[in-house]
DNA sequence: CTCGTAGTACGATGATTGACGTACAAGCCG
DNA sequence: CGGCTTGTACGTCAATCATCGTACTACGAG
């Protein structure tokens, strides 16, 4: 139905249960990272999750709703951006500190 | 087998992922405010949370496996205390901006 | 010792979730 | 147009999770 329009929750509809929840999903949590680290802003392709599409698409959908992400289309291609200034305003902090301690997770 | 001697992770094996899952329950969250807005320390029974014991049980396991409580005997009480040393050493900020975020919350 | 209180252990159950495959839609390119 | 790429929708399956009831242990008070 051709909707190429994604819906997501406005600012103030962001719960931060949700939030959490998103975020602790290891994928979901790689994702959130990759973003940080690249400006928050990437295709769906090109963050490799070794899992199948519509898995992916599930995560993506799953950061989308808890207000983690925003998706845009651009062609074929769904470019994903951290909303970090929503997050920030609603939770300041929480991002860095859950990016932070993700990306020293990594290295240990 | 008056084991009467709880295990809890060390401070190197708390896991992010692990501490954001126990922190997206709205039922663990409101223990883990309870205890930063108490001075971290408050036996089981002092936390109401509307559930049977075995659920409150069962979410006082997660949060301590998690590495988010410490919970020591005290006769028959159970008193639980956040770990909030070895979480912002971990993972600095976090905490306080869960902590925060959930506050505001609850206001909205 | 007996009783009450505080919490645990052990299933059981229903709901949610993560992962997948297949079929399909939308947009680019030759 | 026809094929390719990118992602969605839908149905399915297994695993996890939150919740509960019941039976039990540990401790303190009388």
């Amino acid at each position: 139905m051709s909707t190429r329009v994604l819906q997501h929750p406005d600012a103030a509809e962001i719960r931060l249960e949700a939030v959490l929840h998103a975020l602790a999903d290891p994928m979901r949590l790689e994702v959130v990272c990759f973003l940080a680290a690249h400006g928050g802003e990437a295709g769906c392709a090109e963050i490799d999750l070794g899992v199948s599409k519509s898995t992916g698409t599930h995560h993506y959908r799953v950061l989308r709703e808890a207000g983690v992400i925003t998706q845009v289309y651009r062609g074929t291609a769904k470019i994903n951006s951290l909303r970090r200034d929503d997050l920030d305003a609603l939770f300041p902090g929480l991002l860095d500190s859950v990016v932070t301690a993700a990306a020293r997770r990594v290295r240990v």
